[in-house]
DNA sequence: GCAAGAGTTTACGTTAACGTAAACGTAAAG
DNA sequence: CTTTACGTTTACGTTAACGTAAACTCTTGC
């Protein structure tokens, strides 16, 4: 049994349709082409992008919003593929990968203290706020 | 009782001591001054820091991490001091907080589905490397 | 008294990640 | 046939975040 009748996958996209799904501009996605990041098929001269091509822009977008530069998440993307064959690579494949958790892990971090000092802040907010409703108006 | 007697506070830094600290040079730091970000007191003209500083140098270097760009540093950084007093300046904080927020939960789902990505892509690693290991010792 | 070391200002250079615009091709609609 | 919509290449422009270097000041040890 062949695991489908799940998603009726559109097969194709066009560049102005991946654009606008997730908010850029086809300027933005050709530059990622020229940086090697998407290799998209073409018909004729017209640029179409497969349903895996989508994937790797998603992964794209998601490490910008973690702020990685695309040669960072170029490295992710590449991390994903059937690992370039050899002993070597594969035993830098898997420091590389310790290290993106180690970043990743600082991010928690980050993510959680600053959490933390919003809620403080929010609370002084609203004390200043009562604050100045009281005074604001009698 | 004054919660004292912890740390023992050096009081102040030179421009050079911060910059080994968080191994960064002096003149990012000056940088940041120059984008009103850091504001050191002078003796002579030399550069003082006070530890009130230093933290705010290490909020901006946090918000590095999690790829935000100097102004949302300053931006994150302002929220912090006593709440420039007016009402509609207070719902403006409040709503910017929310915003914030939900920007790190954003992160926090990245991080997240990355985080189970990289386990695989650490399983199929290790998985070939087995194989590798098979057809390479014989 | 002077060389070394730390600090300062001023200014031009550089890289990443696109924006913007010109100039052109092609296919469907009216 | 020509307008409209979408696509293409080529190329110069822009912004953020520093790097790099020149030219100068101050203090401190020898």
């Amino acid at each position: 049994m062949k695991t489908d009748a799940s998603t009726p996958e559109p097969l194709n996209y066009s560049i102005s349709e991946l654009a606008r799904e997730f908010d850029i501009t086809t300027r933005t996605i050709r530059f990622y082409e020229d940086k090697g990041l998407l290799k998209p098929k073409r018909r004729g001269q017209t640029r179409v992008y497969s349903p895996e091509e989508r994937v790797r822009l998603k992964l794209i977008l998601r490490g910008k919003r973690l702020g990685f530069s695309l040669d960072e998440s170029r490295e992710i993307i590449d991390m994903y593929d059937p690992a370039h064959g050899n002993l070597e690579q594969l035993q830098r494949l898997l420091k590389h990968i310790a290290q993106k958790r180690t970043h990743l892990h600082q991010q928690l971090r980050d993510i959680e203290s600053l959490m933390g000092e919003l809620d403080e802040a929010e609370a002084r907010a609203k004390a200043a706020l009562v604050q100045s409703r009281v005074k604001g108006s009698p």
